[in-house]
DNA sequence: GCATTACCCTGAAAGC
DNA sequence: TGCTTTCAGGGTAATG
């Protein structure tokens, strides 16, 4: 499951692939994802030069020399790839587009199709799109973590759910929620406003060294995740509780337990992460 | 305005 | 062994 720094991964990897190469006329399949792609919204791109991939939060696009462009939303399953254009296809490919240098092409694939590849005509759409996401923990500024604090501090959501907002926390996932939340010493199950604004801080503070980290180590890979030219993450390697129900706590030798919230797991350590504040 | 629930979809795992 | 059922999960829309 791609979160920020996944999709930190795929845009560092693709970057010297795509940027300066022209884009050829795009394929696209017939099953629909998300936001439904149709060859007729693709051709857009069609024929305009790659000047640049940026991120921020999950979303992904690819800037041109002219307008328009692409947003690319990994969903849970999404894969972003340069391919040799003699390779075999992959099941569920959605949307392929040649490149220029005649050997390669771009390929999304994506079997759960909860992600979805959306082309622009103008930067607008983009703006639009950027503008619904919060500030994003891999480039968090001071102001930011402020703005972050208080913002927790005044929600009687629980930690989880709120670590998980994409308008307080573009890019974080149930992955580093659950890191976080534990290398702060919180239980995901307390309310925001039930919580000092030191811990609140730290809280704040581990989702970013968390993200960094995860980046540093090109993302966690547990079934799907690969980068942009099909290499595997390597932060599952340093998770503390992530997916590991039964392990014994790194910190206490408790074992970690999973409870679900919201319809998705949370691991913790009911030691190190106690309910009473 | 906020919280909760349902939904989209497939593959893997569990159950029979 | 092989078929059927259940579950996971990001993001959003609908509902309470």
């Amino acid at each position: 499951m791609p979160e920020g720094p996944e999709v930190e991964t795929v845009r560092r990897s693709l970057a010297p692939l795509l940027v300066g190469r022209e884009l050829g006329k795009p394929w696209v399949s017939e099953l629909k994802l998300r936001t439904p792609t149709t060859s007729r919204g693709m051709k857009v791109v069609q024929g305009q030069r790659v000047r640049a991939l940026g991120r921020h939060g999950k979303l992904m696009w690819i800037e041109t020399d002219g307008e328009p462009g692409l947003m690319v939303r990994l969903g849970m399953s999404g894969k972003l790839l340069v391919s040799d254009r003699g390779a075999p296809r992959a099941k569920h490919t959605h949307v392929v587009v040649p490149l220029d240098d005649g050997e390669n092409e771009l390929r999304y694939v994506d079997p759960r199709r909860f992600g979805e590849v959306v082309p622009y005509k103008a930067r607008e759409k983009l703006e639009l799109e950027l503008a619904r996401l919060g500030p994003d923990p891999l480039a968090f500024t001071d102001d930011d973590v402020d703005h972050a604090v208080k913002k927790l501090k005044a929600t009687k959501r629980s930690l989880k759910d709120a670590v998980l907002d994409q308008r307080l926390f573009a890019g974080v996932g149930n992955i580093y929620a659950c890191e976080a939340l534990f290398l702060a010493k919180l239980s995901p199950e307390l309310r925001g406003v039930d919580v000092s604004k030191p811990k609140l801080r730290k809280l704040v503070l581990a989702l970013a060294d968390v993200l960094k980290s995860a980046v540093e180590h090109r993302g966690t890979t547990f079934s799907d995740f690969v980068d942009g030219q099909g290499g595997y993450g390597e932060n599952q390697d340093f998770l503390h509780v992530f997916q590991k129900e039964g392990e014994p706590c790194p910190t206490c030798g408790r074992p970690i337990r999973r409870i679900v919230q919201g319809a998705r797991s949370t691991f913790l350590c009911r030691r190190c992460q106690p309910k009473r504040r």
